[in-house]
DNA sequence: AGATAATATCTTCCGTGTCAGATATATTCC
DNA sequence: GGAATATATCTGACACGGAAGATATTATCT
């Protein structure tokens, strides 16, 4: 049984057979997978009365560890969204007393952003969840694969400076 | 030099000794390359004057083959969008006159988006811009790597029935 | 110190997507 | 044939992110 991909693979080298398509093999599997595994990861976080956003923030100020603070750059830097996002995310935290906004020391153009203690609460119990959510779609996978696959995956994201 | 998500996986192996946090080495760092690929076609849709959605759309018809049509539903399946989303992408195409929206044969209901002439003059010039992109962007690999991790890929996704 | 530039964050506007419901047409069952 | 249901598409409200510019604060240079 052939994959959508396979499918639209063959259809190209019809159409286009002046074309070399089998970067898709990899491009387009990759594109798919990720908008299909977004939405599995998604479910689990909306159980928790989470957005991709709010997960993203709370999780990444979490694994810093104590005191679980980070600047909105930091934040932005981590979670590869533009500054205007990060306020919003942000906000959006802030309104579910989640994170608080204080000011930086020294430097008064500088915010720190904290998780507060529901904030932690919450992010834990998700976080957990997520893993094991992450071990169920990884499922497909023996161990070597997945170290393969991993690799491979480090070796592309070095390169192209993700 | 480590990527970005070795030194999470280390930050929440810190944080978080009682979760395997394995499954990020792959997940976490599928969904940043795909973000980040994802930059890089955009780029080339944009040189000719597409965005994703119109890229998609366009796409999606030109490889079916002649006469390029297809009914909404059927462009909302391939392309994993909503049926709200696919209306929107066709009302773009349609004004630019990329696509013609026609009344489906025999069932009132359905509807014939199909490529006119000039959508295809352009989608075939953008595709093989798009295509030179991927293979640029596939130039770390080796062949050997590349087949591999097709492979990997299209296993997941017949599992998960992407 | 005062002017200029740099940095950090926030605000505003816009584009695009999803979701729920509206509309139009077709099918089924009596 | 008529009512109820199913299917295909579109519409409208809303959510979220990006881009550019506004604001606030700090650093630098003379």
């Amino acid at each position: 049984m052939a994959d959508h991909v396979s499918t639209v693979m063959a259809q190209w080298e019809q159409e286009r057979p002046d074309l070399d398509v089998t970067p898709q093999a990899v491009i387009a599997r990759l594109h798919r997978l990720a908008l299909r595994l977004t939405d599995e990861l998604v479910q689990v976080y909306a159980q928790h009365g989470l957005g991709e956003g709010e997960f993203d923030v709370l999780a990444t100020l979490r694994r810093q560890g104590a005191p679980y603070a980070l600047t909105p750059k930091e934040l932005g830097e981590q979670t590869m969204v533009s500054s205007g996002a990060v306020t919003k995310r942000v906000d959006r935290c802030l309104a579910q007393g989640w994170v608080s906004r204080g000011r930086r020391d020294e430097d008064g153009r500088g915010r720190r952003i904290a998780l507060t203690e529901s904030g932690r609460e919450l992010i834990d119990a998700a976080f957990a969840d997520h893993i094991a959510n992450e071990h169920r779609l990884l499922a497909v996978f023996t161990a070597t694969e997945r170290r393969s696959l991993a690799r491979l995956l480090e070796k592309w994201a070095e390169q192209t400076g993700a």
